[in-house]
DNA sequence: GATGAATGAGGCTTCATTCAT
DNA sequence: CATGAATGAAGCCTCATTCAT
């Protein structure tokens, strides 16, 4: 499927204005204004203002589940999988800022069909896996609904696009480090309290 | 300034309303509809659509600074007073569900103006202020940033209303305790390493 | 047709705002506000909004119908009847402007009706006969188109509503005159030229 | 800035709509309809209902107001300068009578911003400044106000919006010849009185 | 591929008017 | 007579989408 040679930019674009705006009180004027072309010129390119967040979201979908997969398959402590899942959260919002804002905040809020939902699904079991197996290895505390744990991390990571400039004070290592380290020791299993006497 | 007598009414529709479609896709007449009052009525409530959201936001905005500022003025260490910020913040979400998903998820995407960006910021940092206490006080670790602490706090807890169901099988309680307890021993000092040994 | 005690409170809040805004941009609930009274109560004294226009055109319209029906059929020149005119007409606009100012341009704007046609021609042809006597007597010239002499004398007096401020420097005798001399002066048979040379 | 094609189409149908039913009352939709398109699509050419008066108002103001500079300018006597002043508003009339009527009896009730104020001050003072031109030659009286004097000229010709069809009997030469000779032989110096005995 | 005008549905808002209390 | 809420029609305006050039 050969796209023309502006797409990149059409879907650029759109990404930044889903995301100052919001899909829906964002106009394809606006995007088209951005682009220096006319409305009805997006039409060359989408065949509904739904195509442009679908494919937004797509990119950062599909990074994600991608890191978050070979991630999950690889080597390494339930520990160490949940920092580079932090990690790449992070760095996803280093590089394609617009595209992730859109993607967390729009794409719930819009209706994209069920072949959606089937990836957000995805993306969040995988999560949920690693945190699994670190209460099977006895890393992480079993009396804790795996669920709950994986969104507490997701929160924490997705509300990032509210607060967080990645090109502030605050840099990426930090962020990742931070939150990596909360989460872990905040899911770890204490340290018996008889050693301390 | 006494409110018309069906005011209530007309700001729990709005609130329903606004959380199932967002505040951009929904439609007065929508919330209209649901009063069994024509769309004109309502602007003998209002004078905009705004105004609602207005009026929406401002219940659990109001219930929440209020909340918050007595635990923060309040007895307690800061342990035990983000516990009591974490179950205020689950209570909401229990007693107001829809007006909360609308407080986190509408109010920053539209311009509320000044007022309502100082009362954010207020509620914020009332809650960094118990962090910053906590560490003041050797309880949490010093090398974190007060600020992404407390967001990685607020993130947790603003992503309940995308997946929590308060009438599911995991109960407020549930829910409370184990988001305070993971982000308070993600907060806290590490035990000594010495003792274990 | 015994009126309520307000009555003439609600025609004057009438004239006011029409005038300010012009009828069709007027709003019941501007003429209660300023009767400090709900828009639903000005139906207790009018059936529509348009009978509030007739009341308030129909002060001016009865005044200066009357007045210049007695300054025609009564004594005195072309030229006295004349000024008597221009007069009262500037008395209509020191006394009641609003009025005034809603008479001469709301009431065409906005129809009316037969009757209100019927009394705005008997006016201009009252003013009429008396500029035709006026040349029957030789005073005025004979070439001119006698309705157009007419109109020309009523648009000087009736663009006054649209400069003139009868509490300002521009006292109301001095508009009289000058407007009434202008007049005459134009209106009348040119001294003989040969009286000159 | 080349205006689209059915540009100046869109503007004579607001003019005459505007004219026929005053401002407030016209409704896009009855312009759309006489140009055979959508309301929505009138938006194509303007921004909001009041771009179309300030479009329709702007022919006759331009105009005039171009008129009456060059003749303040040129060559002639104060009485001359008068008469010519009369023609152009006599001819405007004939060429565009609906811009005509609405830009007399719109534009001061709309409120057009201050640009709008300023065009109308200079064309008032520019009509005026012949006026004093006249009474410092000592044509004209000089115990009149100018300003007086200069308004009841133009009530004068306002006024024809309001009874004169420009097609018929009383044609566009006798209106001028008429009301011109009625203002200057209003506004001249009196012939002495001794000539005539 | 771009243009620029048109479409047509739908939304927010206003407001004259009614009515039960 | 006043109140205050409701009615229902209509108006302005926006905007995704289409289409001939």
């Amino acid at each position: 499927m050969a796209r023309p040679s502006r797409w990149d930019d059409v879907v650029r674009s759109a990404a930044r204005v889903f995301r100052r705006r919001g899909f829906a009180r964002a106009s394809l004027e606006e995007i088209a204004d951005e682009l220096g072309m006319w409305k009805g010129s997006l039409y060359n390119y989408i065949s509904s203002k739904e195509d442009l967040l679908v494919a937004v979201v797509k990119v950062p979908a599909e990074r994600l589940i991608a890191d978050v997969r070979t991630i999950r398959d690889g080597e390494g402590t339930p520990e160490e999988k949940l920092r580079a899942i932090v990690r790449c959260h992070v760095d996803v919002l280093v590089d394609i800022y617009d595209f992730a804002a859109v993607y967390l905040y729009e794409a719930a809020a819009s209706d994209l069909g069920e072949q959606w939902r089937e990836t957000d699904r995805e993306y969040t079991s995988a999560i949920q896996g690693v945190v699994e197996a670190g209460i099977a290895a006895g890393d992480f505390r079993g009396d804790r609904d795996p669920h709950l744990m994986t969104m507490t991390l997701l929160g924490a990571l997705n509300w990032l696009t509210r607060w967080w400039n990645p090109q502030g004070d605050l840099g990426p290592e930090a962020v990742t480090d931070q939150i990596a380290d909360t989460v872990i020791h905040g899911f770890a299993v204490p340290a018996p309290v008889t050693a301390q006497t």
